[in-house]
DNA sequence: AAGCGTCTGATAGACGCCTATCAGGAATTG
DNA sequence: CAATTCCTGATAGGCGTCTATCAGACGCTT
């Protein structure tokens, strides 16, 4: 049994391969019973549309757009370059990718950018936040065709078909376990700094932290959070009163970016070997520190691969194909010094 | 600039398509000045020749060869669902893939098999054994003709084209580091159990968990290596006697499979809340471990991920086109209680 | 019975590339 | 200069699917 083409089906249906392609393609009407006989005939044969031929007989282009904050951080830059390198490499299979930057945190500004995507585009990856506005944009969006992919950050009740990222509150549990872990035993304080709470992710991340902590940990005093905005100067300045607020302070987790004020801090106030300090994302910063000993654990999502899955998402709902979950899946790196590619 | 065709590359350098397929695929002899104007023409459109076309056209069946250990433990049966997984889905792209097993302990068995594979086959992916028997049955192989793939242990020295898993010794390292963190002041025993020590990967993994401990953490004694030889109930026997030889054993690293045996011998010796213990490979059995909280942590390969990987590999060579290095990169996975799939 | 709409068949022409063949011109040889 | 060999152009046909069009066949309405 090679591979069956459209006319084996034709034949073996007793039709012609107009009406085998009408029903595939839901092109016309098509009588339900001769409909039977073909969707019959597509089964004894195993019959599955060669992906290659369709995709150059629709001699068609997908067009995707990808909605990033813009200024940023470092993470959210290897976003963007992702975007691009994908851009680029997928420019030969017809695909073409247009990167956006908008102001994510202001959900206006989201929302107004959303509702400007044009019908040109097929679908749509977005770092979204979870405000109302934002979700009737999405909603809206979807509405008129586009699929909708949220990237990194969910935005769950709204009718986004698929969300490309880890599981955050998972990352907040494991961060706290790794935390518990490390300080076994021992009894003292751990500060936990956000980045903006405006975006869901770092509140799921917080929430996973503080669970795992109450409950596993009571040897470990969790202190109220602190804001740093996700700015490495003002994320330092936090760091600093927070070890200076608290001499015995013996853990770290920073749920956001600017992990390099963070780091600074510590060395500076010779606390580096003496805080467990815990982190998300891999970037030159956070890379370094971990070498050096200052962060003990980088938790990472592999910007490359979430912009290669949600390109995938898109381009199968585009096809009506079905999307292989287990595929998608993005994990929960870590690593750790002996682990860093 | 939308996408160049052969024809406007023909146009452009003043010559036929003809011309510029004998260029592009080396079919006939081509006047060096010729060639050279063709390839200036091509760089100047930045012309990518439409691979869904090329395979189209070229109507090729691509024939992969995977040869896997036979019997065997969980993880290599969860490799060969995820070889028979995709051989279904990439029957549809008119790739074809046989499974092959052997015993791949048995270097002459396993050389024999690598010898008997026909010229049917464009490329093999196969678990190989690091020996001077089987390094020349793989580099014969190679220069017959076809691409040779390693999966999840490595044959350096050999003609392989590339290899396909993780990197052992990191992942021996980032148990080691985690197991002293772990126990981080205590002073006590560490076991160390190895599967068979003549695939490469156990030994690396050993290698680089007894460097870290032996240079990062004094205060734990490492016991000399005790054999388990991949085998549930063997493992079961070791890990028991170690436990009773050492009542002061507080951690335990299995390199190896039959991870279900340690578990067993902890649970039934009541020492599984007291013993950290680290292990490879996410089964059936370990999963349950780490819930129950007997395993502390799981260091995993992706199977599905990985065979994917070296059916890429394996195309890309065929293809003669480039791969995409940190695509293909696979990476050790951390697993706790909080992040299991 | 004429007119209408609904369903189906047949077929041509893409899509971009590969393969093969043939013929003729250019360059080389003796 | 004739006889080869080497290069190149032109072109046909195919890979499996999609799109579009046209012509019938059929059943139903009036």
């Amino acid at each position: 049994m090679v591979k069956a083409t459209i006319e084996d089906v034709a034949e073996e249906a007793g039709v012609s391969v107009a009406t085998v392609d009408r029903v595939l393609n839901g092109r016309a009407a098509v009588r339900p019973q001769t409909a039977e006989r073909v969707e019959k005939a597509i089964r004894r044969l195993n019959y599955q549309p060669d992906r290659l031929a369709a995709r150059l007989a629709r001699a068609r282009e997908y067009r995707f757009c990808f909605i990033l904050p813009e200024g940023s951080n470092a993470f959210m830059t290897s976003l963007a370059e992702a975007v691009q390198d994908e851009a680029l490499r997928m420019a030969r299979e017809k695909v073409v990718i247009d990167l956006l930057h908008t102001d994510v945190f202001d959900a206006q500004q989201l929302a107004a950018t959303l509702d400007a995507i044009g019908p040109v585009y097929d679908g749509v990856a977005v770092v979204a936040l979870d405000h109302p506005r934002v979700r009737e944009a999405l909603n809206a969006l979807a509405e008129r065709g586009v699929t909708v992919v949220t990237l990194v950050s969910d935005v769950p009740s709204s009718r986004r078909a698929h969300y490309v990222g880890i599981d955050n509150s998972a990352a907040g549990r494991t961060a706290a376990t790794l935390m518990g872990r490390y300080l076994s035993g021992r009894r003292g304080k751990v500060g936990l700094i956000a980045g903006s709470l405006s975006l869901r992710d770092h509140i799921e991340r917080q929430f996973g932290f503080e669970q795992v902590m109450a409950h596993d940990f009571p040897n470990l005093t969790l202190l109220p959070v602190r804001e740093g905005r996700d700015d490495r100067a003002k994320v330092q300045v936090v760091a600093e009163q927070l070890l200076a607020d608290h001499p015995d302070l013996i853990g770290l987790y920073n749920v956001g970016a600017g992990s390099g004020g963070i780091a600074a801090a510590l060395e500076q106030g010779g606390r580096a070997r003496d805080v467990v300090f815990i982190t998300h994302e891999l970037t030159d910063d956070t890379r370094r520190a971990l070498i050096d000993g200052t962060i003990d654990i980088i938790i990472n999502q592999d910007a490359g691969h979430e912009v290669r899955s949600a390109i995938r998402v898109l381009m199968s709902k585009a096809d009506r194909a079905p999307i292989v979950e287990q595929m998608e899946r993005i994990r929960i790196d870590i690593y750790l010094r002996d682990n860093i590619p």
